[in-house]
DNA sequence: AAGTTGAAGAAAATTACCTCA
DNA sequence: ACTGAGGTAATTTTCTTCAAC
């Protein structure tokens, strides 16, 4: 991975304060989630085996044409950020436009966009992998790794989140369309089976009706079958009369 | 204990660069 | 050479959480 020296340049600002918020984070992710262990095996994660350095004065990309000035977002880092001369400046790959530099190869007029290297897609791919959220730490170890800035691997997240998100989606929606085709098949077949019954009353179910019946006025006694008059059937006054 | 405030980070929305057909 | 679409890095805004007071 080469160094690009044209993006060194003062735009690159800032660090990431490590005080007493990233216990708090690691908490609310709920610890490190678990760690498949294919995974385990093929990736040698950053922050289990490297310390923080100079790191983090590393700078974070920021806008060339920034008319609105900084914004919250932007400057937890401000502080302690190093003089421009100091920062490390983006050493991602670049497309084969080649590179410019943002702030001063287009006059300030806008940003210029890196194409991170395919080594570095498939790192962050797996570290995804195994925290699809990362604390200040590990995005420090991680931009290190692969020489890139705290921010950039911030971003680089944050983007991912939401695609993935926007996947999930997409089949969510997929499902629940189909979901939603049976349940409206199967409304209609049920609708069918009503207009069924209504038109067409078999005599089974007369029989089954009339079963009903002489079970409820089954005498407890005798256990003779005393039918009710109300049931219009003509076995109805032959069973009652006959009943002691 | 409850309310307020500010910091930090993530999500969501948006912009803009870059590549490719 | 031009162009439009798609992918994605980067930015901005909004929301949430938490600690300190």
């Amino acid at each position: 991975m080469d160094v690009d020296p044209s993006m060194c340049n003062g735009d690159w600002s800032g660090n990431q304060s490590m005080t007493s918020q990233e216990p708090k984070l690691m908490d609310k992710d709920g610890g490190q989630p678990r760690i498949h262990p294919s995974l385990q095996l093929e990736l040698k994660l950053p922050w289990s085996t490297e310390t923080e350095s100079g790191d983090i004065y590393e700078a974070k990309s920021r806008r060339t044409l920034n008319v609105r000035g900084p914004t919250r977002a932007d400057d937890p880092c401000d502080d302690m950020k190093p003089p421009p001369s100091a920062s490390r400046g983006v050493i991602a790959e670049r497309g084969s436009q080649g590179c410019h530099n943002a702030s001063e190869g287009d006059g300030g007029r806008g940003r210029k966009k890196l194409r991170l290297s395919k080594e570095q897609s498939c790192y962050l791919e797996g570290c995804f992998k195994e925290h699809t959220t990362l604390n200040p730490k590990q995005k420090l170890a991680i931009a290190k790794r692969l020489n890139l800035l705290h921010r950039q691997v911030e971003v680089w997240f944050q983007n991912r989140r939401a695609r993935t998100k926007l996947k999930q989606s997409e089949v969510d929606y997929k499902y629940l369309m189909q979901w939603c085709e049976y349940l409206t098949e199967e409304n209609r077949m049920l609708h069918e089976e009503i207009q069924e019954f209504k038109a067409f009353k078999s005599p089974l179910q007369n029989v089954h009706h009339y079963k009903q019946q002489t079970m409820l006025t089954m005498c407890p006694s005798c256990q003779h079958a005393i039918v009710l008059r109300k049931i219009d059937s003509f076995h109805d006054t032959a069973d009652r009369e006959n009943h002691p």
